[in-house]
RNA sequence: GGUCCUGUGGUGCAGUUUGGAGUGCACGCCGCCCUGUCAAGGCGGAGGUCGCGAGUUCAAAUCUCGUCAGGACCGCCA
């Protein structure tokens, strides 16, 4: 039916006769003897010239028979690969007639997403889809390549599996056989690349789908793809090593580059000079610690816990007063009391409604330490130390964050604390899974009812962030029963919940398991960020809509009453 | 659960602040003309419950309330 694609031919292939198959991208009709016909495929338009009569339309399908001929001198078009060739003496087969499709196939403007969803067989046609899914085909096989040739062997995980209570929420499938129980769908597979590690695998990969019932986001879906890889007899530095390469070899084969090497920070480095877990680090404006300087002071705003600022560069003319005004209600949104602002005048002189309760000491010493200049804008922020990190934090990208598609800037941030906070019934809550193994140096913080000291258990635990995106996260995993236990007890599982929720690991550890250690992340996000896309529905064939649902296929639908009967399920009314 | 933004022929927008006849622009679609165009060109035409429902008003795309859909974010996502 085909000899050739519409994108590859060439002045080479001058003088042959080839079928080429596709959709009419556009025609330009001169008359009943001469219509140019932009015959499109999946790798580009060639321009077919048709001198007899037909009837072609936008998006029919056809099959085009010709001659390859060179364009006559001053008929070649530049901006088309093709554009230096044309097919004469076009015999046309239509295969298939179309209905005018529901928006432009070019992508010189945005159409409203639910219409591209609800029709996205049609959205899938044009350049954008053609290149993401193409390109996030390249990014899965770049990664499986750089596993495999790492010695990582590719295992299927199941889907259906016992629910977790620990967690995001579980998606449920009810089960047929034995009615009122019911599986979940698996939020990752990391229970079973354990099991792998017990049985000996050495090294396990797969590109699981992972599934999580929590509200949807620009980067997050109900399902998504992870790389998730486990390795025995190896730590940190290693699985590290293991990833980077991975994701080395996905940006080279989206953007042509091997990434330099992918810079380390702590997560306490993190928390205090970005204000998040995964910094932004493609720009500076980093947090500046001024709690010293305040120490004394008279002014009430900064007798706090912890005052940190930063530092606008030319903000003093470029943020305006209303902005200011705006920045201080978000700064409200996010908890703070206000914002402290101070323009950097002539001299060094400051300005700002604060200026008059502070020292000449504390305005010279707040200069210095912000390393300001004329003209800069200080914002600064006090109070408790954790709230203090979060509003500059968001206060820093609300500012200085650039367009997503620019630059790369990969980022490990390492020793994460293994709980992040004390719950109201006194117990620690984890910041990763618990299945994390602790800092070997903390080990002897880790007792029950520890309170504080709890606080300080650093964990072996990992996160690689690009641009401000958490890509994914893993840790050294705990083999050992009995620290096992004693963080499952530090959490305040009794003896009987840990059996319950994960006794058959605790079984499988005491069958001889290797020391191991893991990742995964997403290669949605990965591949949205490489190509310069601010939303994972970019890189995802048939994406849900924020709140759940698929206009093309329209799901969710309700199930008729036999089969909830067969089921064992009735439905309530919706509640109030 | 919450905050904010959007909804106007098939698509993208303007019109809404300050109420006065479904008004306009670009693309697409249909018909006719056109033998070298390539985002072809020329002439003509069709196409609308201004998301939906209530209210205010002599009068609502425009103001108010409610509701639905979509999006960004907060919560949530070990």
């Amino acid at each position: 039916m085909r000899t050739d694609y519409c994108g590859e031919l060439t002045p080479e292939d001058e003088g042959r006769e080839v079928s080429v198959c596709g959709w009419v991208d556009r025609r330009r009709e001169h008359g009943e003897k001469l219509a140019f016909i932009d015959l499109r495929d999946h790798t580009g338009v060639v321009q077919c010239v048709v001198d007899e009569k037909h009837d072609l339309r936008s998006e029919y399908v056809v099959r085009i028979t010709g001659t390859i001929v060179v364009r006559p001198e001053g008929m070649e078009n530049a901006f088309l690969d093709t554009g230096g060739i044309e097919l004469r003496d076009c015999e046309v087969e239509i295969l298939n007639r179309a209905e005018a499709p529901p928006f432009p196939m070019h992508s010189r403007q945005d159409v409203d997403e639910t219409v591209r969803l609800r029709y996205r067989y049609v959205d899938m046609r044009r350049e954008r889809m053609q290149r993401n899914l193409r390109y996030r085909a390249l990014v899965q096989s770049a990664v499986r390549g750089a596993m495999e040739d790492q010695g990582f062997t590719e295992i299927e995980t199941p889907l259906l599996i016992a629910s977790t209570p620990e967690g995001a929420r579980d998606f449920v499938v009810p089960s047929r056989q034995k009615p009122g129980e019911f599986y979940a769908l698996p939020q990752s597979p990391q229970i079973f690349k354990q099991l792998c590690m017990v049985g000996g695998m050495d090294r396990y990969y797969q590109i699981a789908k992972c599934l999580r019932d929590e509200d949807l986001r620009a980067d997050r879906q109900f399902e998504f793809a992870q790389l998730d890889a486990e390795a025995s007899f190896v730590g940190q530095e290693e699985v590290i090593e293991f990833i980077s390469y991975a994701i080395s070899s996905a940006t080279d084969a989206v953007r042509g580059v091997w990434p330099e090497e992918m810079p380390m920070m702590s997560w306490i480095d993190a928390m205090e000079y970005y204000g998040t877990d995964k910094p932004d680090t493609r720009f500076d404006m980093t947090l500046i610690e001024l709690t010293p300087l305040f120490e004394g002071t008279e002014a009430n705003v900064f007798k706090t816990e912890c005052v940190k600022g930063i530092t606008v560069d030319g903000g003093a003319d470029e943020v305006g007063r209303n902005r200011i005004d705006e920045l201080t209600e978000m700064c409200k949104r996010w908890g703070a009391k206000g914002l402290a602002w101070f323009r950097v005048g002539e001299d060094l002189v400051l300005d700002g409604g604060l200026t008059k309760f502070m020292t000449d000491d504390e305005q010279a010493g707040l200069i210095h330490m912000m390393g300001a200049k004329q003209g800069d804008l200080l914002l600064l922020q006090s109070g408790d130390r954790h709230l203090v990190r979060d509003v500059l934090g968001r206060l820093r990208l609300e500012i200085g964050k650039p367009p997503i598609d620019e630059g790369l800037a990969f980022l490990w941030v390492v020793d994460f604390p293994m709980f992040e906070s004390i719950n109201d019934n006194g117990d620690p809550v984890a910041a990763h899974h618990p299945f994390t193994m602790p800092h070997p140096d903390d080990v002897d913080y880790l007792v029950r009812g520890g309170g504080e000291s709890l606080l300080k258990i650093r964990s072996q635990a990992y996160d690689l962030v690009l641009n401000g995106w958490e890509l994914g996260s893993g840790s050294v995993r705990i083999h050992d029963p009995e620290i096992q236990k004693s963080v499952f007890a530090a959490l305040g599982f009794s003896e009987e919940e840990a059996e319950d929720k994960f006794g058959f690991l605790l079984d499988a550890f005491r069958y001889g398991a290797p020391p191991h250690a893991g990742f995964a992340f997403g290669i949605d996000r990965l591949t949205a960020l490489l190509l310069g896309e601010e939303n994972i529905r970019e890189v995802i064939a048939f994406p849900k809509t924020q709140s759940g649902s698929d206009p093309l296929t329209n799901a969710p639908t309700p199930i008729d009453d036999r089969h909830l009967t067969e089921l064992g399920l009735r439905t309530l009314p919706p509640a109030e």
